[in-house]
DNA sequence: AGAGGGATCCCA
DNA sequence: GGGATCCCTCTC
């Protein structure tokens, strides 16, 4: 993923959750709401919510347009910009290992919600940098319901992984 | 392990 | 309107 702005910020994505149609734990089961409006329109589209208070974290639509469904970037390698990813973590070690920390090191906020992130816009996915590895895949983090479900995918072996040592094996 | 923090949503 | 809940993080 890339962003533009304060200069050009790069990072490979290591570690997703999916958010499936028909899954108690996604924000859109209970429907469309003013909130989660952005889940369900076309794929390929920032969905940006606002969490605890404190936090932003960011999403990527993932269904056709009228169904509620996104992927939940957790944590990412960061390639390029880290000098401002750092002075936005206020110097914290870990710049976007969870989805919060990843979300403040690339100034993420309600702003970004609904942006294309497919069509060479300031906030856009990429081809990776890197091929990816070993991809593995564990319960989600985080969540109270549908906690049996193995949808959060992640590259295994990488040093940016988000969750507790155990789930990232 | 516990607090912080505020928007959102559900049910009155 | 009130109250529970929340796809988290930091500091203790």
């Amino acid at each position: 993923m890339r962003a533009d702005g304060e200069g050009l910020l790069c990072a490979r994505i290591v570690e997703t959750e999916a958010y499936l149609p028909d899954d108690a734990a996604s924000h859109a089961f209970r429907g469309r709401t003013s909130r989660n409006t952005t889940m369900f329109g076309p794929p390929g589209f920032a969905y940006v919510y606002f969490i605890y208070g404190v936090y932003y974290c960011l999403n990527v639509t993932s269904e056709v347009e009228g169904i509620g469904g996104a992927v939940l970037v957790r944590a990412a390698e960061p390639l390029a910009g880290l000098d401002v990813m750092r002075a936005r973590r206020a110097g914290a070690r870990e710049l976007c290992t969870g989805p919060g920390r990843l979300a403040q090191a690339f100034g993420l906020g309600r702003e970004h919600d609904g942006l294309d992130l497919c069509c060479g816009g300031t906030l856009r996915l990429e081809a990776p940098y890197e091929p990816a590895g070993d991809i593995a895949s564990s319960t989600r983090i985080g969540i109270t319901k549908e906690t049996d479900r193995t949808l959060r995918f992640f590259e295994r072996g990488s040093a940016h992984l988000s969750g507790p040592r155990s789930l990232n094996r």
